[in-house]
DNA sequence: CCGAGAACGATAACGGTTCTCATTCCCATC
DNA sequence: GATGGGAATGAGAACCGTTATCGTTCTCGG
């Protein structure tokens, strides 16, 4: 994972996305955390650290960013979304549900699956999505 | 899917849930979408059939039903959740993204590769939820 | 250095969900 | 059929995460 500001300051160009000095203090602090954070508690930690950066301008920056799919968008607490720094190609999530630590998994081996599945209904797939929830190897 | 009155008075009783009036008017109102549908649209649907259902007891008897595993929840809307009566078995959903129609997965394949991928990182896989994103055969 | 447009901060507004509390309903018991 | 107590309900306030507004600040090409 791409840790130096200067890897973090080139992630956002190549993703056509101006790397202000907000921003950059926003992507390194989601490159500290190593599970996923919600704007909120992002926010807080950047107040920690005496970052001067407004809620807007971390809603905003969270919101281009996952738009850029520069970052990942998680669901899984029904109503508050989660934001995670992850490796750019397509992969799915493993959750703690105790410890609530996230895990990558990165070979997707389910794309005949989807089609067939899909194509069972008439659909044609174009996206899927899976979580799989279940405890980590600390928390059992 | 269990539609009549009766049927529904029974699926609530079933799982511990009083059937009360008002709970099966929402029961009810769920057995006649077949889509999904968000808290506020079916408290609406209510209002327009003369229901005097509050807001809250819509929220109320959602939350209730979902914890029961009476009824599914969707957040494929981020922030937003949506509600369907689906049938008891675990199963996936198959969305469309043009006119949101939703249908079941019956057959889930996946318990193999849901329990070697969280193996492979030193999860014990509980659960597991996939949704495939994608066109209906109207739609396409 | 200058100017235009993008980004930002503070805060108000918004919308979905939950809480509060007085009232009503359900049902076991008499 | 009356009664009492606990569960359920309705109305609306409160809550909280998110988005919009707007005046100010920053960025960067010229």
């Amino acid at each position: 994972m791409a840790t130096t500001e200067q890897d973090l300051s080139e992630l956002l160009e190549r993703n056509g996305v101006r790397a202000t000095a907000r921003r950059l203090e926003v992507l390194e602090e989601l490159a500290r955390e190593s599970d996923d954070v919600t704007a909120q508690q992002l926010w807080g930690r950047l107040r920690e650290r005496n970052s001067r950066a407004g809620l807007a301008t971390v809603y905003r920056t969270l919101a281009l960013l996952s738009e850029r799919g520069v970052i990942d968008v998680l669901s899984h607490h029904g109503g508050e979304q989660c934001y995670r720094l992850c490796g750019d190609a397509h992969h799915h999530h493993l959750l703690c549900e105790k410890c609530h630590r996230v895990v990558e998994i990165q070979e997707c081996g389910l794309d005949d699956w989807v089609t067939a599945a899909a194509k069972q209904h008439g659909f044609v797939a174009t996206e899927h999505r899976v979580e799989i929830i279940g405890l980590c190897a600390d928390c059992r």
